[in-house]
DNA sequence: ATTCGATGCTCAATCGATTGAGCAAACTTG
DNA sequence: CAAGTTTGCTCAATCGATTGAGCATCGAAT
């Protein structure tokens, strides 16, 4: 890597501007009124730290600091609307209270995700955002070790407080949302498919525990085939769905986009039988509304989620229970 | 912040393993065998280190070691497939190369943009990845003064080797197909209109040069006010194709799948108008075949771009030049 | 003329890990 | 058994910035 012109450091700056590299550390770190340093020496210092083209040793720097202002977060994914919304939005609301945002994506594996969290310590964090990890705990108990804050985001864990959605309440209304449209468009009352996601997870069963109350409140029951729930991708959903061609009327229950994908996929090649079906889904894409048969999706509030993510960062709560922030239900 | 329990250093382990700070050093950073330190020694610190919880401060490791491992990249947004795909792929490329990759989003913002570059040199980054920047030069002279690598990637740059796509080829592509689809289904023969992105951008002008190439291709003469390139928000599409309903067969070529949103919304506006309309559209998304209307595609490619920015990892080139990548077509 | 408080700056210890140099003990070799 | 080698470990300087303490100088007040 480039060797040839070695970093300017605040020792060379001192002897360009005829002062001891502690009135350099301070005009350059903005301590230099309150040091009381001349305004003279401010300038010069200032002027050839812009020529010399100096950028501070972070890692000098934060290594006598006492704090880093350095706030970590993994997420599983970018490339997906919604992870790639609560980085971008983490990014922002960090540099709003002046801290330095770090995440790091970590692709579902759950020995990167722990990877990740070590290293994320390392680097002095002050406190760690887990986000839809799959062992939360493991994560929380390493922090804890260190002295660090953890913070559970759209999945619980029982270490530390975590922020996630209201999926029950909304996947209750996503299922009345689409009984209600199955009933009114194609005068049809009957139980819905739950497609995509993983029972074991704690956000599809909660969905699934709500998509189950609907039903229950409509005194429908579910047959068992109907919840097909045994992984995320478009592939799997594709195939559980390849072996149903409805013979009339149709509902479904989308977990998520990503399988959202896969439906339809399916549904573009079921021909005529395509009026007959309708379906939601519990995740947002701009997209979604031009979907023929979509007739709603639940956007998880991103915003209020990192809000109050937020609010807990430097509380010392013993709560360790998790904060429902509601969704907002889309009609198409 | 949690101040309770401070970080546990090598110090402490040196006094509970009862050895000193450099051997527990040399264990922790698995050098001791090179140090000829007995494996009894490293079993019992390796043993009360894990007890402790400890995490190596990294600021600390880097301010003494030569070389950081840091590549830095920024990119514009992360709620957009395609810069979602290139941090997610970015981050796992330089994992694979046994680098730390620290990926920051700068909202399109020139001042953020360059305030984020010159965190990441303070945090001793080897290279810095500018994506989609609105000023890169800027930045790459700062990274020219500091002694650290820069490399552009999506626009390019003067100061430093720039690695994007072949915009004006692929645009060129997808208006043949955009005209040949109008041809075969609508039986129509004109100019298409050109919507999205900002004239003044490197790429959007690519893609107008390889929009009119097309035309030129076929002796088709574009009126002025058929390209549409006033900004690049779902909005601004929607606002500036409002004034505009066809009244015979039309086809478009759409810069963005931002730009996208807003031709979707005006085309199911359309009524019936709405079958004479074709278009295609630069970039890509995994519902975009499900639009009606949407007869292709441009994919950037993702994989080979950051392949090639990794090459150049390292290298010195005097070469400024921008490689191009070759774009996939997808058709529907 | 002495005392006092500003003013403007420098000294030197420090953060935690790394690493070249060096030292003692144990072991080989002739 | 002396000389040389290997083994196992420690010392102390170092990376670059920060910061409490301290030291002159100067003008003002007594």
């Amino acid at each position: 890597m480039g060797n040839e012109t070695k970093r300017t450091t605040i020792y060379d700056i001192a002897v360009l501007a005829q002062a001891s590299p502690s009135a350099v550390s301070a005009v350059l770190n903005g301590s230099w009124q309150k040091r009381r340093l001349s305004k003279s020496l401010a300038e010069r210092v200032l002027r050839i730290a812009e020529q010399e083209g100096y950028a501070v040793n972070a890692q000098a720097s934060l290594l006598r600091r006492e704090r880093s202002h350095i706030i970590g977060m993994i997420v599983p994914k970018y490339d997906n609307r919604y992870f790639g919304h609560i980085a971008e939005q983490f990014e922002a609301m960090a540099r709003d209270r002046n801290l330095f945002p770090v995440v790091t994506c970590t692709q579902r594996d759950p020995e990167l995700e722990f990877e990740a969290a070590k290293e994320l310590v390392s680097y002095q964090a002050e406190c760690l955002i887990s986000t839809g990890a799959t062992d939360p705990d493991r994560i929380s108990a390493f922090c804890k070790a260190s002295g660090v804050q953890s913070i559970n985001l759209d999945l619980p864990g029982t270490l530390a407080p975590s922020v996630i959605s209201d999926n029950y309440s909304a996947a209750r209304d996503l299922t009345h949302l689409i009984m209600d449209r199955c009933a009114s468009d194609l005068g049809w009352t009957g139980p819905l498919r739950f497609v995509g996601g993983r029972r074991e997870d704690h956000n599809t069963s909660a969905r699934i525990a709500g998509f189950e109350a609907a039903h229950a409140d409509r005194g429908i029951a579910i047959p068992e085939d109907h919840i097909m729930a045994q992984g995320y991708s478009a592939q799997t959903a594709r195939l559980l769905l390849d072996d149903f061609t409805p013979d009339g009327p149709t509902g479904l229950f989308v977990n998520s986009t990503i399988s959202l994908e896969g439906v339809v996929q399916w549904h573009a090649g079921l021909g005529e039988a395509r009026t007959f079906v309708r379906y939601g889904c519990f995740d947002f894409d701009p997209f979604g509304s031009f979907l023929p048969g979509n007739v709603g999706m639940v956007e998880q509030d991103v915003g209020q989620m990192l809000k109050r993510a937020f609010e807990l960062i430097g509380v010392k709560t013993g709560a360790k229970e998790a904060t429902l922030v509601p969704c907002r239900l889309v009609k198409f």
